[in-house]
RNA sequence: GCCCAGGUAGCUCAGUCGGUAGAGCAGAGGAUUGAAAAUCCUCGUGUCGGCGGUUCGAUUCCGUCCCUGGGCA
């Protein structure tokens, strides 16, 4: 059994549950710094439709990958994976408690599992995919799938007969690697990351309050001027996958004048609750998060301390 | 007041040549192994506007009333 040598906190919860608040807090007195796990926070100009925490909350307490992204960078998991590694070990380190702070539960996932090992495919093998299957039109995704039953039966197997995109990743993994991804086993990220002792919450909001939450959060972002965010944004950077996210890709519309302002609110309301609904689907999965409200503050503090208590005393055992 | 067109699931609507109905969206649950704020799966009983009539049987046909659009006065 390999020693921990690292323990590090994560503050999860769906979008506007406060967790922004409530870690920055946590940060200032466990002498913390936090990791933001997100997908659109690194890239840099996504601040109001992000969600980013402002520059004055920032100067309270260190943060980590925010705004390390020109806007028309890709970013995946792995450089999530990676980058976010490194941040937790250089702060342990230092003799700081990393609290990796954000929804992109996905990410946090595949930091803790570890990823496959193998190398980054690359964009011309799906492409040549697409192209390959594109004269079956709409059959096309039925006939990519009947081609990884043939090749790798064993992914065929667990994904979905229309998930395409996951049909397309598996494929172009086995044409780059002669590897079938579903037997591929998962590998960390770094040695550090073997010997880490995780402490997971979840911020835990009822459900009624929630969709208030968001709502208000919702016209805050539209009075701090989200939609001339994306129009400099669009203009600046067409082709950035991040205005895909939701808020910018309602605000590319409006600004294409398909749909009016009462309609901008009630879609990015509407695409934000179904986002958080999908992040309660990935909480409730792991057993290991402890689902605690805003209140309960000192009580999570006084958890961390008695657990950092238990693994220095067993390093000393050691 | 008269003439049209409608009133069917929370919303937009389809449909039943008379045998009590179904899509999309919303909503709920789930999946998730390098786009993840993405992608995908599952879940549909509602006085078919009210009241009468015809009929074995009406949401469907007939009458009448109410409501909503549009037109004419």
């Amino acid at each position: 059994m390999t020693p921990i040598e690292q323990m590090v906190i994560a503050i999860l919860g769906p979008t506007a549950s406060g967790k922004t608040a409530f870690s920055i807090e946590l940060a200032e007195r466990l002498n913390g710094e936090i990791v933001a796990l997100d997908s659109t926070t690194p890239y840099k100009g996504f601040n109001i439709g992000s969600s980013k925490p402002s520059p004055s909350k920032q100067r309270l307490v260190r943060h980590h990958l925010i705004d390390i992204l020109n806007p028309e960078s890709p970013f995946s998991a792995f450089d999530f994976v990676k980058q976010a590694d490194e941040v937790i070990t250089d702060i342990c380190r230092r003799n700081k408690v990393p609290i990796v702070v954000g929804g992109t539960y996905f990410y946090l996932k595949s930091l803790q599992n570890g990823m496959y090992a193998i190398p980054p495919v690359d964009s011309s093998v799906v492409d040549s995919i697409e192209n390959e299957f594109e004269a079956f039109e709409e059959r096309s995704t039925a006939k990519m799938y009947e081609a990884l039953s043939s090749q790798d039966p064993g992914s065929a197997k667990h994904i979905h007969q229309n998930d395409r995109y996951r049909i397309l990743r598996a494929l172009s993994i086995f044409r780059a690697t002669g590897k079938k991804s579903s037997e591929l086993p998962l590998a960390p990220i770094s040695p550090d990351a073997t010997r880490r002792l995780w402490i997971k919450y979840a911020l835990l909001v009822p459900r009624h309050e929630l969709t208030q939450l968001i709502t208000a959060r919702t016209d805050k972002m539209l009075s701090q001027g989200i939609i001339e965010e994306t129009r400099l944004l669009k203009e600046a950077c067409p082709t950035s996958r991040a205005l895909q996210s939701i808020g910018y890709a309602e605000c590319v519309r409006f600004l294409a004048n398909q749909i009016d302002m009462k309609q901008l609110r009630n879609e990015i309301i509407e695409k934000t609750r179904q986002l958080a609904k999908r992040q309660m689907t990935w909480l409730r999965s792991d057993p290991e998060i402890r689902f605690v409200d805003q209140r309960d503050l000192e009580r999570v503090i006084l958890e961390i301390a008695n657990m950092n208590y238990i693994l220095k005393r067993g390093e000393q055992l050691l």
